[in-house]
RNA sequence: GGUCUCGUCGCCUAGUGGCUGGGCAGGGCUCUGCAAAAGCCCCUACAGCGGUUCGAAUCCGCUCGAGACCUCCA
């Protein structure tokens, strides 16, 4: 099935064809890592991880998906300096040496993120890599100096910028975002990683080093500059040295379409003379309880903040992926209780599959539109609530227990294909209570005798004791489940 | 103030000129000593006011309301 893609560079919804025919590079702007992933970061990567799933499983494309790791940036370098208040003694020892410090800081964050990866469903096996910006100084350096040698960077006080004016005269500038050309403010220079749009301006390519801040030597046109990279340079860097320009998708949050992409097209094609990437899309934000997330209003959390609250990631994972990237998601208590309840609704259906007698009827026809609704949903912009309410529409229309012997296993194979992508159902028979200790599922078989023979008294009394040793049980018609008490 | 998006059943999310979308909550039933769980059934909404149309939640205009960006954020 092929494709479509909403993307920032032509305002358009688009079908995607890959540039060539061995693989779809993929290019995800990833984590300054100073703190621990937040909401709105797990939102940003869950998006390209249902995207190069949908282009393997779905399209059957090969993929190679990078995305990097910022290293060296004002708030790793705030946050790692001598003194800052943020200093973590899980860090390590604090050192004299900046560079050493940066590094302990963000060592230590990059980890988490990688764990935090792992808990929300993102397979490290699936990213072909994870740079570091800081394994890629020699390659941002050398494309600055093309950037130089093309004319269209200046030094300016140890620094190197980028001249957006002498580009503007040449190349559009403003392609992901409309800029404000009233606003445009030539020779203006920015230093900070972050700019204002309303003073569009000369952005650093280099920064010149600053006291007790970490530094690489660096030589453009026989001057010594010693300083570090600015924060645009390091994507154009790695995506030419890792995938090749141009690529095929570049993603991030919609706040980099300006002028974290801008300026990296801009780099890259001056530096490279290259385009950067076919397809550029963007994820929108997502606020919390109907509110923007931020810090000041308290919503704001961290992955193992809801960990902390009881959630179970897979029910964070599905509540976040079922709602179409683009859009804005209201990230809401309630609503991942509504996924958790959804969740474990396909989670019944799919052992059920497995247990019980077949059912005499036909169900190859939905079987068949399942498949066509899902995927073509996914297909269409990465349609997500269009896909999964197709699962609940055939889940309703055809009960589990209504399956042939025939349907079961091509149910199984299709729902199997289906969490390739979703990734949230465990595709077998109901696991046994393997883990529930001995002495707990004794008292589970007491109360159980006792309830046949008709001891109600003695049933409860156990069922007392079990709950004392936080174990609920749960009765169906011939049978028990012991459960763990949250 | 500037730019933009959006207002769909109690809540969340689809749809998009005609055919009662899905999930959660809620109600009923089945099962059951009780409880829990599970399953089945029910729950006819599209902010308001005009207009276009045989027909609009869906197109146009206005009004009201909400949110986002313009400031660090994915």
């Amino acid at each position: 099935m092929k494709l479509s893609l909403y993307n920032t560079l032509t305002k358009k919804i688009e079908p995607f064809e890959p540039l060539n025919d061995t693989e779809v590079r993929v290019y995800s702007c990833g984590p300054t890592v100073y703190d621990y992933a937040h909401l709105g970061n797990l939102k940003a990567f869950l998006f390209p991880d249902i995207l190069q799933r949908t282009l393997r499983i779905v399209c059957g494309y090969r993929v190679k998906w990078v995305m990097n790791i910022t290293d060296i940036d004002d708030k790793t370098i705030r946050d790692s300096a001598i003194g800052s208040e943020l200093w973590n003694p899980a860090f390590g020892e604090q050192t004299q040496n900046p560079k050493a410090n940066l590094q302990l800081l963000t060592s230590f964050y990059e980890r988490e993120f990688r764990n935090d990866l792992a808990i929300i469903g993102i397979k490290q096996s699936d990213i072909s890599s994870m740079p570091r910006a800081t394994d890629f100084i020699g390659e941002m350096q050398d494309l600055i100096r093309n950037i130089h040698a093309s004319g269209y960077a200046y030094v300016s006080d140890g620094s190197v910028y980028f001249d957006v004016a002498k580009w503007r005269e040449k190349e559009h500038y403003g392609r992901l975002f409309a800029i404000d050309v009233e606003h445009f403010k030539s020779g203006v220079r920015i230093d900070a990683d972050e700019y204002s749009r309303e003073h569009v301006s000369d952005f650093v390519l280099w920064k010149a080093v600053k006291d007790d801040e970490p530094y690489w030597d660096f030589v453009l046109a026989d001057q010594q500059l010693p300083g570090r990279p600015g924060w645009h340079i390091e994507c154009s860097a790695m995506g030419h040295a890792l995938l090749g320009l141009p690529f095929d998708i570049h993603t991030g949050g919609v706040d980099l379409r300006f002028p974290h992409h801008e300026d990296e097209i801009a780099q890259s094609k001056a530096g490279y003379g290259e385009e950067t990437a076919q397809f550029w899309c963007h994820n929108e934000f997502l606020e919390v309880e109907g509110k923007k997330m931020s810090k000041s209003l308290g919503n704001f959390y961290t992955l193992r903040d809801l960990l902390d609250k009881g959630m179970d990631p897979m029910d964070i994972r599905f509540s976040l992926v079922n709602a179409q990237y683009g859009s804005v998601f209201n990230f809401t208590e309630f609503g991942v209780e509504s996924a958790s309840k959804a969740r474990k609704r396909v989670q019944e259906y799919i052992y059920a599959c497995f247990e019980g007698n077949s059912g005499h009827d036909n169900h190859a026809e939905e079987l068949h539109r399942l498949r066509q609704d899902f995927f073509s949903a996914l297909c269409d912009d990465l349609h997500m609530p269009r896909a999964i309410e197709a699962l609940f529409s055939f889940m309703k229309s055809c009960p589990a227990q209504t399956l042939s012997h025939r349907d079961r296993p091509a149910f199984l194979e299709l729902i199997h294909e289906i969490n390739e992508i979703v990734g949230v159902w465990v595709i077998a028979p109901r696991p046994e209570n393997n883990d529930i200790p001995q002495e707990v599922q004794d008292l589970a078989k007491q109360r159980w005798e006792a309830k046949a023979s008709k001891d109600f008294s003695k049933a409860d009394e156990v069922r007392k004791q079990l709950a004392d040793l936080g174990y609920v049980i749960k009765d169906s018609k011939d049978s028990y489940t012991i459960h763990k008490e949250e």
